[in-house]
RNA sequence: GGGCGAUUAGCUCAGUUGGUUAGAGCACUAGCUCGACAAGCUAGGGGUCACAGGUUCGAGUCCUGUAUCGCCCA
């Protein structure tokens, strides 16, 4: 025979790198992942939640695009236009600093001795390179996206979208400019948002400084002791506090601690006691002084800043804690979130001490041009000799540090830009609330509704060179109106305004660039700062279909039907995208959205590459192909918000998996402990650590995925090879056989089943129903049993239809998630069965991609089927349990006898064959008055006694344990159900349905002891 | 400090509106090269469903609290 269907030329093995080259490449290459607007056809778009170019994509990225693709397949298959918009994002700062941090240390330069063109060039080519990789590490997963529309947030495409869109802002009055205090990173020199600092804390100390008191009347303290754990800020401090009421301060204190003794623990209670205590000596030893520095705090008394020698005042603030430190607090507006909230309230002045690079500037007097740290060492010094300086403890402190750069963060005063949120978020929230927009799992809708309603403004600007360059020209405040009118009066693509703080003219222009001259004489200075990436990351599902322009693809697609992201950017993105499409476009960005899970390690870690312990997708389909990625990725999408994913490093000499710890994952190099070997981690740099054999690190979570690809491939295999001889053609029902029915009954289910989860966005639950059917149903039941049909000249044409036709419907189901085996099955099955189907014939799709979605045959169901089929299921455990019980050699026939009705005997004596085929059983008689083997094992199986004769083969001590493991488990059951029913209330009050089942039950449990009894007395005889 | 979630077999996870004896994969034990598949087949062992209360005839499932872990927000 010629056509591939024989043994030798279907490996056992599937081999996914071959399907996979083979077959991505043919469906790019048919251009079924593109798209076109087609009016009148309906349509499924989503747009990818555009990874950063700053690295490569690792395991979370993956539990993102799977699903994405999986529902794109499945819509592509029910015959929906379907697009997967693709596409990358800038990510204004991270990539950033990760280009000048490779600048530093490998040229020593920083971004100032290159200029902002040559940095941003180098920017772009390291976009260019990861980009690059980025896509094709989707393409190796086998997402089918729209390629041709790749798009990127810093594109043509995508600033023309920002333009506008600021533009619009602005000229609606949204755009504002201010001073904010900001995370500083002193390091890159911008702004950070919060969600780019982290804490850690730090050895520290909490030094107590005094600070005189201008003029003291009598009876009054000459200095107040205030404690900081950072003593340069206080050339900054712009005033002292204390609590405008500290007794009932106190009283509020001592009342919660009260509270929490209450509801406390025992091993708790001594602790909150010793606060307690502390709280009543504060009463007699801080009050007194509080109250008096309130008195002259009211009075308006001022004190005077050390070393700078400034007044300050003395003011009464909640802020101050009395039952902590001295009780008065140094207040630095500048430089600390809360004391700058003081600052707004008590209209402090605001002093800005440091300058962009970390240094101190001339706000700090004879300490300018210092460093923070020698500035601290000078200050505490100063004041030593000042004698201002008192006691120094020391003290943990949780210290912010910058993500980016690593660098503690400076609190700063500096200017903003910022987008008014009041009327913005109140849309985004609208749209959630009555459900244009709905969340799965629903409960992700509450941190969405909750973060927009706080409503706060929007700081969009960003210190950076790369990026979206903010389009507004400052010019000069004596700059009259209507010299602004004459410029640019009459045009709708340029708006100005007065900026609030300076006067000056803030001029937006929506097009073009404008020269410094084009008010001349005077000039116009451009602002320097970029957008932040999330201000173009947000107009994502729309910038990509070509808005602003009004393009048959920003009608056909948009809103699109999907999002599919990860929780912790719900607010940051997915909140900002439905904003702004409700402002630009005046529609909702999208239908859904669906919430994924996310991957942590072994030891409850989030997977990331900075922590050594990310995984690399391309690792994974390296060893288990992309199918067995996919396939556990998705079998793991459940839910619930985390996914545990123990990670090992797979030893590149022997490949054995090395456990990885929160240890070993940072180290450069690793000792095999297996062979000995020394092997190469993501952190190797040095040389010697470079030129060592890199360990991948893998899960083995995969293996399972790997199996399941392997068994289909084989099952197929098993399918094609006995597929020889088909000829096309419909079956007739009096064809089809029991385990036809009974597999196509099941069929019509599974269809169904994984249609609805995939609606709703159950991964995991569609990848079990299909993987329990496909295994545990079609191959070790559906294929086993037709074996003898297909050797069988008269039924075998039927036996190859029913085949062909399970297997079509078993591989389309799949295909959405694990693409590249269901389609290298398809094309083979397709030269062996070239028209398939039970009721009417179908000539295959040209590629299953492109193949239609099952939809489920109701009338195929057949509860009755099933339910016979599960009996002889039951039987045939119960016929292998026997034999591997007694141990009896696997080419031994066992016989078996079947007491039970005549009408269960003529069913499962049709099935004879099967009991041969399946459990090397021949039956000697059923029914009735089948003839009891004098020596055999006997068990119950659904109203029929079943005794294997064993004639000269038993091992009765091994019987007898059996049977009486069984007496024990049932006679527990016994009582358990007897104590129930003997229960009046029980009785009494549970549905009539559910005792008489309870009764049932009982009964045939009484009925199964007996047998059991009866069957251990025999054995006993027998010893 | 507030919110969300998790805690079920050695590991990773399912477990529908509360209802007979709590499941799977991996790992483990025993047997198996029989014409799809050892990445496999057959059988088996392994669970006080985190803990303490409560509701109920009945709780892995509902309620309250505690502990531990994670995430988000401040």
């Amino acid at each position: 025979m010629s056509s591939p269907t024989t043994a030798e030329e279907l490996p056992k093995q599937y081999d996914h790198r071959a399907a996979q080259s083979r077959w991505y490449r043919f469906w790019e290459d048919r251009g079924y992942f593109h798209s076109e607007p087609e009016a009148g056809r309906k349509r499924f778009s989503i747009v990818i939640p555009p990874p950063n170019v700053t690295g490569a994509l690792h395991l979370g990225h993956a539990l993102n695009n799977v699903p994405q693709d999986i529902i794109v397949r499945f819509k592509r298959m029910q015959g929906f236009n379907t697009l997967w918009m693709p596409g990358t994002d800038h990510a204004g700062i991270a990539t950033q600093a990760v280009v000048e941090r490779r600048l530093l240390s490998e040229e020593k330069k920083s971004r100032h001795d290159l200029g902002r063109e040559e940095l941003v060039r180098r920017i772009w080519q390291w976009k260019d390179e990861y980009e690059a990789r980025i896509l094709g590490q989707l393409k190796q997963m086998g997402c089918s996206c729209d390629w041709q529309r790749t798009r990127f947030t810093l594109d043509e495409q995508c600033a023309r979208a920002v333009r506008h869109t600021f533009f619009d802002f602005f000229r609606k009055r949204l755009i504002y400019r201010g001073k904010r205090l900001v995370n500083w990173d002193t390091y890159l020199q911008t702004a950070v948002s919060d969600d780019e600092v982290f804490h850690e804390t730090v050895k520290g100390h909490f030094w107590h400084l005094k600070y005189p008191v201008i003029d003291p009347r009598p009876g009054e303290p000459e200095f107040v002791t205030i404690a900081t754990t950072r003593p340069e800020t206080m050339l900054g401090d712009t005033a002292v506090a204390v609590h405008p009421d500290p007794a009932a301060a106190l009283d509020a204190a001592e009342q919660a601690l009260r509270e929490k003794l209450t509801a406390a623990a025992a091993k708790e209670r001594p602790e909150i006691e010793v606060a307690l205590e502390n709280l009543a000596a504060r009463r007699r030893t801080h009050l007194p002084e509080l109250l008096k520095l309130r008195d002259m705090a009211r009075a308006g008394r001022q004190l005077e800043l050390p070393l700078l020698k400034r007044p300050i005042p003395l003011v009464a603030d909640e802020w101050a804690k009395p039952e902590l430190g001295s009780g008065a607090v140094k207040i630095t507006p500048g430089h600390d979130p809360n004391d700058y909230e003081v600052g707004l309230r008590q209209k402090l002045p605001m002093i800005n001490i440091l300058n962009a690079d970390g240094t101190l500037n001339e706000s700090a007097g004879p300490y300018q041009g210092l460093s923070i740290n020698e500035a601290r060492r000078r200050v505490v010094a100063d004041l030593e000799a000042a004698g201002l300086l008192g006691e120094i403890e020391d003290r943990e402190i949780e210290l912010a540090h910058s993500d980016r750069s690593k660098t503690p963060i400076e609190p700063r005063l500096a200017d903003q830009w910022f987008v008014r949120m009041q009327q913005l978020a109140q849309t985004a929230m609208d749209a959630v609330t009555d459900e244009r927009v709905k969340i799965f799992p629903a409960r992700y809708a509450k941190s969405y509704l909750d973060w927009l309603g706080e409503k706060r403004d929007w700081p969009v600007s960003r210190q950076l060179w790369w990026g979206h360059q903010i389009p507004v020209w400052y010019a000069p405040a004596e700059v009259k109106e209507e010299e602004l009118e004459r410029g640019f009066g009459g045009r709708d693509d340029i708006a100005w305004e007065r900026d609030a703080e300076t006067n000056r003219w803030l001029i937006c222009a929506r097009d073009e660039n404008l020269p410094a001259n084009a008010l001349a004489p005077h000039e116009l200075v451009r602002e320097e700062d970029v957008l932040d990436t999330w201000f173009s990351s947000a107009l994502w599902p729309h910038s990509t279909l070509g808005w602003p322009d009004d393009t048959p693809e920003l009608r056909y697609y948009y809103p699109t039907d999907l999002l599919i992201t990860s929780r912790d950017i719900i607010t940051l993105w997915v909140a900002r995208m439905v904003l702004t499409g409700l402002s630009n476009v005046g529609d909702v960005p999208f239908r859904h959205v669906y919430i994924h899970p996310k991957i942590l390690d072994r030891y409850g870690d989030t997977m990331s590459k900075s922590k050594g312990n990310g995984v690399d997708p391309l690792d994974v389909i390296d060893k288990f192909g992309a199918d067995a990625l996919r396939f556990g990725i998705a079998y793991l999408a459940t839910e619930t918000q985390d996914i545990r994913m123990p990670v090992e490093f797979e030893c590149p000499h022997c490949q054995k998996l090395v456990e990885q710890t929160r240890e070993n994952r940072l180290h450069a190099r690793i000792k095999c402990p297996a062979c000995g070997q020394a092997f190469g981690t993501q952190w190797a740099e040095k040389d010697a650590d470079r030129q060592l054999p890199r360990g991948a690190v893998v899960s083995e979570r995969f293996e399972f995925g790997r199996n399941f690809s392997n068994k289909l491939w084989n099952a197929s295999r098993f399918a094609i090879m006995n597929l020889a001889g088909y000829e096309p053609g419909t079956v007739t029902d009096d064809e089809l056989a029991l385990e036809d029915r009974w597999v196509l009954s099941r069929l019509a289910t599974v269809t169904a089943g994984v249609t609805t989860a995939l609606e709703e966005y159950k991964f995991a639950e569609a990848a079990r129903q299909l993987y329990d059917f496909a295994w545990d149903e079609f191959c070790s039941f559906y294929l086993e049993m037709i074996k003898g049909r297909l050797q069988d000249e008269a039924q075998r044409l039927a036996a190859q239809r029913v085949l062909a036709h399970a297997l079509d419907n078993l591989l389309r189901l799949l295909h959405p998630f694990i693409p590249f085996v269901t389609e290298e099955v398809w094309q083979r099955l397709a030269a062996v069965a070239p028209a398939r189907g039970i009721a009417a014939l179908e000539e295959p799709a040209e590629s299953i991609m492109i193949a239609a979605w099952p939809t489920p045959d109701g009338a195929r169901r057949d509860a009755a089927v099933e339910s016979r089929f599960a009996r002889f299921q039951e039987l045939l455990k119960g016929l292998r349990d026997v034999r591997s019980r007694q141990s009896v050699p696997p080419k031994t026939i066992v016989k078996f006898a079947v007491r039970c009705d005549a009408e269960t005997a003529r069913e499962l004596s049709s099935l004879a064959p099967y009991f041969a085929s399946q459990a090397g059983a021949e039956a000697t008689g059923w029914g009735a008055d089948a003839v009891v083997p004098a020596t055999h094992a006997k068990f119950l199986v659904a109203g029929c006694e079943v005794f294997v004769d064993l004639a000269g083969l038993i091992d009765v001590p091994a019987e007898i344990a059996k049977n009486e493991r069984e007496v024990e488990k049932v006679t527990g059951f016994i009582a358990a159900k007897q104590k129930k029913l003997a229960n009046a209330s029980f009785v009494e009050r549970a549905p009539a349905e559910v005792v008489s089942a309870e009764r049932a039950s009982l009964a045939e449990l009484e009925a199964r002891l007996a047998s059991l009894q009866e069957a251990l007395a025999a054995l006993r005889r027998q010893q």
